[in-house]
DNA sequence: AAGATACTTGCTGTCAACAAGCAAGTGATT
DNA sequence: AATCACTTGCTTGTTGACAGCAAGTATCTT
């Protein structure tokens, strides 16, 4: 059922998918997905965090235990690995997550929370990195986790809205080779 | 009547508001907002255009000829401003802007034409920094307006879901940071 | 007067959401 | 092993709300 609803997101968006036709794509009736999810919005909800809990899965294998600056330039590496990889995983994820930034969204919590985590884990990679000497001591360490996010967050949007004329991977290497220059002792 | 819409988008979100809705609050009858703009779609696509026009002047007053990294630095005070001021068209605007990432989106257009607009400006300012002398000549210039707007795109997107605990203009700091030391000569 | 402009009202098809149903189990009781 | 009480998984009927359209009415213009 949830993968009837990504193959539908992406091809007709949120709104124009209703729960009649990813209930019937599924094979079942026009009722199961109301069934099921209650709602339109628990169903992107639970399509959220089941996306969201596989691309935090993989951002972990990917970072695999780095700190520091090389957590933060592998991360970098692992979304751009996503987005090529799932491409309509990443896609429906980001789409979600655009779409939980209107006021009275059902599954906004969700979303904030998936930053939320992501901006705790980098002050965790920076701290660490100061710990081991890596990273100077004198950076302001949620200023640059925020200015992280952020970069990852709009880098994601950017390429969800013109795939085509975007190059990701050379934003990539202009932002990783900032965080060597300006984080590095 | 935009200024209706505005409100109710405020409150509600892009789609729990009704085009009734938006109508009566203006004082005029439920159907004129269909009337006048032809479909939802359209008036979003209206109100998108109205807003970006206001931004990309406030923008533009705010920069004020600047070029190189001062354009960049001065363009970045200028949306904290721009959010602090007039955090309603902001959030409008950005919720807007979210809500055409879907595909099949009716404004995607508008909300593309916007950003590419943004990146091709970052790319004026630094081409004129590199001419002045003042930016490096071996950085590469869209990799670095991409990861620019990403930032900006992002930035402003984390504001919008989480103004309370965002301290937009601490990662703005390290941002323009960042501007200064990698791409001053 | 005759059209144009600005707005309203009536209507229709579509959709989310709900509720009532049904069929195929599961399991306890005798 | 046969009956009964109950659950699970799904379908179908229905309702209210909304977007969009078409046919109006009123006000202004010339």
């Amino acid at each position: 059922m949830l993968d009837a609803a990504i193959e539908l997101i992406l091809e007709y968006g949120t709104e124009k998918t209703t729960l009649a036709m990813i209930g019937e794509k599924a094979g079942y009736s026009r009722g199961l997905a109301t069934y099921r999810f209650g709602s339109k919005a628990g169903l992107y909800d639970t399509l959220c965090k089941s996306i969201g809990r596989n691309w935090l899965e993989y951002l972990k294998r990917g970072v695999d235990g780095k700190i520091g600056v090389d957590a933060m330039c592998a991360a970098l590496d692992t979304v751009y690995q996503w987005v090529t990889d799932s491409p309509e995983d990443a896609r429906v994820l980001q789409i979600l997550h655009c779409g939980s930034a209107s006021p009275g969204s059902e599954f906004q919590e969700t979303s904030i929370g998936i930053h939320r985590r992501q901006q705790s884990d980098v002050v965790e990679w920076v701290r660490a990195g100061q710990q081991h000497g890596q990273i100077r001591q004198d950076i302001d360490v949620t200023a640059v986790a925020a200015e992280y996010v952020a970069y990852t967050s709009g880098i994601t949007y950017l390429w969800l809205i013109s795939a085509d004329t975007f190059n990701f991977d050379s934003a990539n290497q202009a932002m990783k080779n900032y965080l060597r220059t300006t984080l590095s002792v």
